[in-house]
RNA sequence: CGGGGUGUAGCGCAGUUGGCUAGCGCGCAGCGUUUGGGACGCUGAGGUCGGAGGUUCAAGUCCUCUCACCCCGACCA
């Protein structure tokens, strides 16, 4: 390819819009262009690393099994209402009519699709296990899209969808999907690390994510150095080390003037945090909840939300909480009636707290659960943090951020049961399919890989990916010897199956080198007078600082070497 | 949806208390001179100043409404 015929052009000045690493590449380098919020076009460039990319997921997929198919993108709403999973998707799911005012969708994902689809092409046990994916354009209209190529509304996702006999069977498929996973990533050049994580409106029991630790991330990861434990901060544990026992001592009533943080409340009354009750408030489906926790701990919504089985969830207003007539800054779940109580389990590992007397400038001491109140429910609610220890070995966890590159879910029975997709199995007794499901975001990997692999010059692509393996850059084009060189040598490196990018224009050396550098084409091939009189020319890794000579009758073997390496 | 911000040429920006044919740098086109890490000179093209309404002799500038985009939070590959 000729950079002078190249659509799409590399620019001097980041543009402004951009304040992620991959989106200001991806910008200057001309690779990709917004058109709306989320919505992007993908240049040439793009798209070949994007086909790339596409290419060692398809040969993984089928390597472990999978099978290729193509499904609609417009879906009609009935098929999402009769999984419930309308609801669950709310907002994210755009919903249009068509000119009969029929509902549809734009499929934020398939599961509904495939396994309506299973449910009229697999009656039997022998037709199972089976291995379902797709490469295609989903939408979700996102509340925010953000940072380029990482959170878009509409984005090219690999899903795979697993249909199996039984539980046994669906960890088999999971296991073999984690590892082709664990290949892809491996290939890409973008180490990932596996973590556990919630299923989220997906649904479904055990899900696992694959994180690329960025520090511009948006997810935190919680995970420990000594045993391996991973977890998505929304899913992750801690263990809540009790606070000193003793004896439950009779509730006291104590005056505490102006003070309504736990960090005031604990400071006045000579506490720890640790032996304090706080409770916030939610309102989930539209219905208040008061949320009890100990006061050193910060509740975890999306354990929260899962406990209320809610699907809307979000902090009560101050006028809300005013109108339920709760005293905010000193709320206590002691007598407390008509609102439904959460509690984390926190507050049973310790005895005599201080919590709210639901009075204005009061507390109470020795407040023990369950003498002084109940909730509705207990449940780990909290949010496990960077300090705490480990739920497997004690050790202190650790935390980081990280971009979600993957996310595989074991989704049982629940969408197959509602979609009719059952089998007989060999002792002729009707059965739901079990399933599973595996997404990559390859946009979102294509981001990754940048944030992973650039320096500040530009791109610094893996060969695995790379747009072209070469960029043949000839200087002083007015010269003829270096351009007759140039050309044979760009017709003789194709001719060997090699990807070159042949800057053919008549530009400065400096020009040239920083575009060769911004796209990140990992061999970089210089001709000039100066290499011709030793009828050589310069071989550069993108990644290294130093050249190395080539003659120029070696070069494509020399190349080929470095590109096959 | 809540909070913050920005809309002026393809990109980055300036534009004073409202005042004349709306500027600068980069990029783009032509010519010439240069050039191993983003060269220089000359010439030139390119704008309904996000949109609508209003105030005014006069609006890029003031007022009202609106739209788009970006950033921080609630959602996810």
């Amino acid at each position: 390819m000729r950079i002078s015929k190249l659509f799409g052009k590399t620019q001097r000045e980041t543009p402004a819009e951009a304040d992620t690493v991959s989106h200001q590449l991806l910008l200057k380098a001309g690779m990709i262009s917004q058109l709306a919020a989320g919505v992007y076009s993908y240049l040439p460039l793009a798209w070949r690393v994007l086909k790339k990319i596409e290419a060692i997921i398809r040969e993984e997929m089928d390597g472990a099994g999978g099978q290729e198919l193509n499904m609609p993108v417009l879906q009609p709403l009935e098929l999402w209402q009769q999984t419930g999973r309308d609801k669950a998707f709310g907002k994210g799911m755009l919903v249009l009519s068509d000119r009969k005012e029929r509902k549809l969708v734009l499929g934020p994902t398939h599961e509904e699709v495939v396994t309506s689809l299973v449910s009229h092409n697999v009656q039997s046990y022998r037709d199972l296990p089976l291995l379902l994916y797709q490469l295609q354009t989903k939408f979700r209209d996102e509340p925010r899209p953000r940072a380029g190529l990482i959170r878009v509304r509409e984005f090219i996702m690999k899903d795979l969808y697993s249909f199996d006999a039984d539980d046994d069977s669906l960890a088999q498929s999971y296991d073999k999907m984690l590892q082709a996973y664990r290949n892809i990533y491996a290939r890409c050049g973008l180490p990932a690390t596996l973590v556990e994580a919630d299923s989220g409106a997906i649904g479904g029991k055990d899900s696992h994510e694959f994180m690329a630790l960025v520090e511009s991330g948006e997810d935190e990861i919680i995970y420990c150095n000594s045993c391996g434990y991973a977890a998505n901060v929304e899913k992750a544990q801690s263990i809540k080390d009790g606070v000193a026992g003793g004896k439950p001592l009779p509730v006291e009533e104590v005056s505490t003037p102006g003070k309504t943080s736990i960090e005031e409340v604990a400071g006045f009354l000579k506490v720890l945090p640790s032996h304090t009750i706080k409770a916030v408030f939610h309102v989930a489906d539209g219905k208040l909840a008061f949320v009890v926790i100990r006061g050193d701990l910060e509740v975890n919504e999306v354990k929260l939300k899962n406990v209320l089985r809610c699907t809307e969830l979000r902090m009560a207003t101050e006028a809300e909480v005013k109108e339920a007539g709760i005293v905010a800054g000193s709320a206590s779940p002691v007598g407390i009636k008509g609102i439904k109580v959460v509690a984390d389990d926190s507050i049973t590992t310790g005895v005599n707290f201080v919590a709210g007397a639901n009075k204005p400038d009061t507390h109470l001491r020795n407040v023990n659960y369950p003498r002084d109140f109940t909730a509705d429910m207990v449940a780990d609610i909290a949010r496990a943090s960077a300090g705490h220890r480990c739920p497997t070995c004690e050790s202190k966890l650790l935390s980081a951020r990280g971009i979600e590159v993957g996310h595989v879910f074991k989704l049982g029975t629940f969408l197959s049961e509602k979609l009719g997709a059952f089998y007989v199995d060999a002792s002729g007794v009707s059965r739901p399919i079990v399933m599973g499901c595996y997404g990559i975001g390859v946009g979102r990997v294509l981001a990754a890989i940048i944030e992973l692999n650039h320096d500040n010059k530009g791109i610094v692509w893996p060969l695995s990916v790379a747009p072209y393996h070469i960029c043949l850059c000839p200087l002083f084009m007015e010269n003829p010897k270096v351009v007759a060189a140039a050309e044979s040598l760009h017709d003789e490196l194709e001719a060997a199956g090699m990807e070159v990018l042949f800057d053919d224009r008549d530009e400065s050396p400096g020009v040239k080198f920083n575009d060769a550098d911004l796209l990140g084409i990992p061999l970089r091939v210089t001709i000039s007078p100066r290499t011709l009189e030793k009828s050589s020319v310069e071989v550069k890794r993108r990644s290294e600082k130093s050249p190395e000579l080539v003659p120029v009758e070696g070069l494509a073997a020399r190349l080929k070497e470095l590109i096959e390496v």
